[in-house]
DNA sequence: TTCATTGCAAACCCTTTGCAAACCT
DNA sequence: AGGTTTGCAAAGGGTTTGCAATGAA
């Protein structure tokens, strides 16, 4: 069994095509979304890959934690590979999709079962994303100016 | 001129349907999706207003800073009123969709331009969303137990 | 053989757009 | 009258689902 796959689907029966996907996956170094995988998958493999099955691949490996969802783009989800198990969030690139970790603003390490406030809500969960310019990005549109 | 047409759409061209959402929107005290102000506003006014003339008007009650969009629900923006001129956020009951104002967490006060980080990313944008329950709903869920 | 997985196509949902009719001013 | 706004219906984009055919174990 293939280190990759089992990361990324588990102990599932394995299948050509989501391997292929989990492969393109790990070669989009960044946050992508489901349209730019499916374009990664026919880069590399020609057998392209339905719509179904590359939403169908991103779910389950969004379930065994090979890939978060990190924000969005145009409406379409962004996800990115994550290996971390802690509470984080995730520094989005707009100009090439790099992604970076970031700690959380809130302070909360671990995803706390809730959290109050002053005026009396009580926090349950929290959506965090930042969107920037890497290094290399920022490099190039400072020379741009 | 109604002061509340005024708030919610400038000096536009009045309007029968649009004063009706202008109401219906601030009846509605919380978060609310374009489908459930299309309720409320059926359940004061019978001239129900189509799909279109709600989601018109909601970007022009966006664009003159009567509604703000404050996160989403099952694929749905979420929108609240929001008078509120400086840089903040919103944190929204799971509940009954009542929203409260949330200070930034990242320490901002003005949206800034840019703000670097360690790693040399530099963010530009960010968006935080706070789910949890209001003190109404979190003592009614304390006593479910 | 057997059951999971694929692929296609159609369905779905939310949102936007084109356009003639209705409406303010 | 003249330009805005409405309402309908159709298009649009992303995502999901039903189902027969394919493929792994």
């Amino acid at each position: 069994m293939d280190a990759l796959y089992q990361q990324a689907f588990g102990g599932a029966r394995f299948s050509e095509p989501r391997f292929a996907i989990a492969r393109a996956a790990q070669r989009l170094s960044g946050a992508f979304t489901v349209d730019e995988l499916a374009a990664a998958v026919r880069a590399q493999d020609c057998s392209a890959g339905a719509t179904a099955t590359l939403y169908r691949a991103v779910a389950l490996m969004e379930q065994h934690g090979f890939l978060e969802r990190v924000g969005e783009r145009d409406g379409s989800g962004l996800y990115a590979q994550c290996a971390a198990r802690s509470h984080h969030h995730h520094i989005v690139c707009d100009g090439c999709g790099k992604t970076a970790h970031a700690e959380c603003p809130l302070g909360i390490a671990e995803e706390p079962p809730a959290a109050g406030r002053a005026d009396g809500f009580v926090i349950t969960r929290h959506e965090v994303t930042l969107y920037g310019l890497c290094p290399d990005c920022a490099a190039t549109q400072t020379e741009a100016c």
